[in-house]
DNA sequence: TTTATTCATCGTAATATTGCAATATAATAA
DNA sequence: TTATTATATTGCAATATTACGATGAATAAA
């Protein structure tokens, strides 16, 4: 089916997937790694930087910023993307809670 | 395409992207939670716990296991899953050492 | 041995993702 | 106005993912 049943499972638990989903690519990592380094940047340096066509790049901007991890503002014909900070530590608490569940009571196996 | 060109970015961009991506499906976010929760488990209590039929958990189990974050034993005709925690640690440096980049030098829009 | 029980695997249909060429759009420069 | 530059969108081909019925394999119970 290629469709994951998200009905069926906790707005929590879809959160987190959706968050992880999103660095589910390597594109999207080396991406968010080139913003954090820079003040400033735009989409093409990010077409140099990366060796992905133009296209590419721009879905996988898209994608970010639709969840609002950064943010794009338009300068002439270029456009600055960066970190969305306050979304980016909202993104960080949600799945370190995930990340970081207790291990010690596991004990089993 | 739909086949990522994991061959262009660097061995840590794509194990961060690795680990994200089967955090990327609620389904396996659930189980996870739920091999948190308890001290035993079996295949057959996801199955009932999750509402997604016998073969599609037992799909899911696979990738957690291939990643290593889980281990199953077999015990008579049941499997007991959990959570390794030794993997789940490193798997946690290296997720937190993604998502605990600097945001302070991030002030350009 | 036969019959359940439990989980894994196979095969397959439906849908999603990735990547890019071609093209559109928008702002600036000449 | 007419380029030029930078990014977005469209359309599509190749591949991946999700879900599940059918079936297989292994153990336990009768």
């Amino acid at each position: 089916m290629g469709l994951a049943k998200t009905e069926i499972f906790t707005d929590s638990q879809n959160e987190i997937a959706t968050f992880a989903k999103v660095f589910g690519h390597p594109a999207r990592v080396a991406i968010l790694q080139y913003l954090f380094e820079l003040n400033t940047c735009v989409c093409g340096d990010l077409v140099n930087e990366i060796g992905l066509a133009q296209p590419t790049i721009s879905q996988h901007l898209k994608e970010l910023k639709q969840l609002g991890l950064i943010k794009g503002t338009i300068e002439g014909t270029s456009v600055c993307y960066c970190i969305d900070t306050d979304n980016w530590a909202k993104m960080k608490r949600i799945m370190n809670a995930f990340l970081d569940q207790d291990l010690s009571k596991n004990d089993c196996c």
